[in-house]
DNA sequence: AAAGATATTAAACGTTGGTCATAATTCCCT
DNA sequence: AGGGAATTATGACCAACGTTTAATATCTTT
């Protein structure tokens, strides 16, 4: 068994643990069952991962990666100027949280192991085999990377006039990056009842995108809005 | 013993727990650590809390109460307008979810039960017992509570004029929030070094207290400011 | 084909969340 | 005061599950 072969059998075991952390969450999942489902035995798992956090942040990676895919699509497509890319990225964002929350919530999760990573008082609190992990240390690596292809957004937007030039590229992207994060957390979920309307993401949108444009043009300012739900700004 | 010793009894348990989880994390924290500290025996802490989640959702609720305070410290020192208060709470929330990881940490996870409750197929993935809990409950009813106090700030911004009219306050506050979550756990932990400058929660409050300011009073414009690290509006 | 490296298994281990039978203590009624 | 019911408390026990280990099979190299 070469290196191929061992790369196939870990993508078995990892496509087999994402299957089940998605059907019935990450604790309800036991390695038993992933074992179970790659056809392998239970020892065999701790073979190509350290052990069941280890296998969760590969999951982890994998979830990068297709979040990765969601700014790639966007960049790529031509012609469009880069406020309207930030834009549909903020709306697909969204999608994709909805879409894939198993694979979001490990995005967030390891945004968390960051801090305690980032604080030397904490580091001790992330279990060292997963410290030492080739994943772990591997997500430590990339988890800019949609940053970098957002702040490529704001650098086209400037460049084609769509966004204010005065304006810090990466420091704008991760200010939008941060806004999606809170958006989606505390709204997602909500769907309270406000006194004038009822409050969810899908009605906020509309507000949401209006401030990003006030926010990137510079075109913000005072002016009678119908007071219809959703209509913030 | 009363319903006043049992609730003393609980609060006991309640503060080993706290100071625990706080020192060693959750899962690190075990039953018997609990009942040790609080020098009880590890079955009787059943008895006052369905199970170990049970026991975290106090916590949490206790989380919830902090948090409040220091929504409540602003809104009761009269003689400021309500976008002072504002970027004032602003400043303390990134202060308590930095002096208080753990419970904002519980605050967040609470967050993310709240989408699983609020999705039918995802409600089974939360504990029947937690579900069941009077503590989950409660945290169902009491978690907007912060949110209301900030929803008043806004109010009041409107009445004193130091926020534009026609915005609607509670979906204004929670768009203030939305933005602060995001900030906390995306910027928090970052501290990277961006092309210009090294970009962290402290060099980003500026601009965040300039953009709320922007939002609130709509006096947005394009203008030319200096490119000095953290003014990015 | 022997030696060595790699892959795989089944069984065992250790920890720990949670339960239970039982005991101690308190409460309450006559 | 006495006795029975209700409550509070214990600690041994269990089952589940993540992890380790020792033994075996399979492949690779020489």
């Amino acid at each position: 068994m070469g290196a191929q072969e061992r790369q196939q059998k870990e993508k078995l075991i990892l496509e087999a643990s994402i299957k089940l952390f998605t059907e019935k969450g990450y604790h309800a999942t036991k390695m038993e069952d992933v074992a179970k489902a790659s056809k392998i035995s239970k020892g065999l798992t701790y073979f190509y991962y350290k052990n069941k956090e280890d296998l969760y942040m590969a999951v982890t990676k994998k979830a990068f990666d297709e979040l990765k895919d969601v700014f790639r699509d966007i960049i790529k497509i031509k012609g469009r100027n880069g406020l309207d890319m930030l834009i549909e990225l903020s709306n697909n964002y969204f999608k994709f949280a909805k879409n894939n929350r198993m694979f979001y919530d490990a995005i967030l999760n390891f945004m968390g192991l960051v801090q305690l990573y980032n604080d030397e008082n904490l580091k001790s609190n992330i279990d060292p085999l997963v410290l030492a992990s080739e994943h772990f240390q591997k997500l430590l690596e990339v988890h800019h990377d949609c940053g970098k292809i957002g702040t490529q957004m704001v650098v086209q937007g400037i460049k084609d006039g769509s966004i204010r030039p005065e304006l810090q590229p990466e420091a704008t992207f991760y200010t939008i990056w941060a806004m999606l994060v809170g958006y989606e957390r505390l709204l997602g979920p909500v769907g309270f009842e406000g006194k004038e309307a009822k409050i969810n993401l899908e009605t906020w949108k509309p507000s949401f995108n209006r401030l990003l444009q006030d926010m990137l043009k510079g075109t913000f300012q005072a002016q009678k809005v119908q007071p219809v739900q959703g209509s913030l700004f």
